[in-house]
DNA sequence: AACTCGGGGAC
DNA sequence: GTCCCAGAGTT
């Protein structure tokens, strides 16, 4: 508390606006974070860092990050892997368009770049899967250019330091956070000064319980001089989420089940799921049995109705039924391209979404695989 | 401007 | 259960 009032008093000649990122780069030396992977790494890395952490917080990242870079060391080694190989990577940590734009945005740095990741920002920019934000971040941390971030920890400490009111999500609200964002931007240690207002979002400011006695900001922040940290920034709007309902087609033949690709767009986009069906084309159990046969010649000798169970996505709530159903012959000829019988071993192995992997895995628990 | 993309941590 | 997280792309 003393400490920041000299630095306050010390400073008082300095503009506010460079104070403002003097106190955060100060901060961020002697309190942030500093043993992250991915921390004064080369940009390949730095990027992927950037990818998986959108919309995901650190602490889920570490592992992917350390398994994904073991596997891809380079960019090189990225655009020449195939897309399931990299989506096998991605299993379990979500929004899968993050890892098919990464792995084209390698192929298009082989191509466009000679496979040296850019340096310029419209450059940078241009690449699939990095908006406005993950660019300049890439450009401050990797090339310590002067750029300005507004991810989700920036939106809530800048709308709380100077009491920005609305949604920050809202088009206009977001256009005030992003002009403050860069009217703030010091004019060198930009990497540090980043780091540091990330940190002290995820550290400090956060979403609830804030630590606003030990902010460096405290001095002049607007919500804390109002009261007005717990209404800031103002929540997203309700809405009731809607419901679906998928029966699960779990077609074991042996140790195997049947698997197919699912479209590049949409929900679980290029994954690997058992066959899904609308539980209204099923007025009985057997009727999957027919429906199994005409769709994939499968004869079925044994059908289980396992308990629904519900998975919450972003913007609905899907119903699963899965159904058990043990056939006695593997159809030779696959109707599509994109189906396959996989060990479930090996299918635990593959780009599958967590749903389909936690039901694999009581599979082999429950030993239901007779 | 409004929607669509997962999954998990924190509460 | 709710809310949000190192957001971007599509319409």
């Amino acid at each position: 508390m003393r400490e920041r009032a000299y630095a306050l008093i010390k400073n008082r000649n300095k503009p506010r606006l460079e104070l403002f990122a003097h106190r955060i780069i100060d901060w961020q030396q002697q309190h942030g974070r500093h043993g992250l992977p991915w921390q004064g790494a080369d940009v390949y890395r730095v990027w992927l860092s950037e990818i998986m952490l959108q919309q995901t917080q650190v602490v889920t990242v570490i592992p992917y990050y350390l398994r994904f870079v073991a596997r891809f060391p380079t960019i090189a080694a990225l655009a020449a892997d195939s897309e399931d190989a990299v989506l096998a990577h991605w299993s379990g940590l979500g929004y899968y368009w993050r890892a098919r734009n990464l792995h084209r945005a390698a192929q298009l740095i082989m191509q466009r770049h000679g496979g040296k990741f850019p340096q310029h920002f419209e450059d940078i920019l241009a690449l699939p899967g990095i908006g406005r934000s993950t660019a300049a971040a890439i450009s401050a941390f990797a090339f310590h250019e002067r750029r300005a971030i507004l991810d989700g920890n920036v939106k809530r400490l800048l709308a709380r330091y100077h009491a920005i009111e609305g949604y920050t999500g809202e088009k206009k609200t977001e256009a005030q956070l992003w002009q403050q964002a860069e009217a703030l931007l010091p004019k060198r240690d930009v990497a540090v000064y980043t780091q540091g207002l990330m940190d002290l979002g995820a550290l400090v400011c956060t979403r609830s319980k804030p630590q606003c006695p030990i902010c460096p900001l405290q001095a002049d922040c607007a919500a804390y001089q109002n009261e007005r940290v717990a209404q800031l920034p103002t929540p997203r709007p309700r809405k009731v989420l809607p419901e679906r309902h998928s029966t699960f087609l779990l077609l074991l033949n042996g140790p195997d089940i049947l698997l197919e690709k699912r479209p590049g767009s949409g929900i679980w986009g290029g994954l690997w799921c058992p066959p899904q069906v609308d539980p209204r084309l099923l007025s009985k159990v057997e009727d999957a049995n027919a429906y199994c046969l005409q769709q994939f010649g499968t004869e079925t000798i044994h059908t289980l109705a396992l308990s629904t169970f519900t998975h919450t996505f972003t913007h609905f709530k899907l119903h699963i039924t899965p159904l058990l159903l043990q056939v006695i012959n593997k159809p030779k000829q696959i109707q599509e391209p994109g189906m396959v019988w996989l060990d479930v071993d090996d299918a635990l192995q593959t780009a599958i979404p967590t749903p389909v992997r936690k039901l694999l895995q009581e599979l082999l628990a429950g030993r239901r695989l007779v």
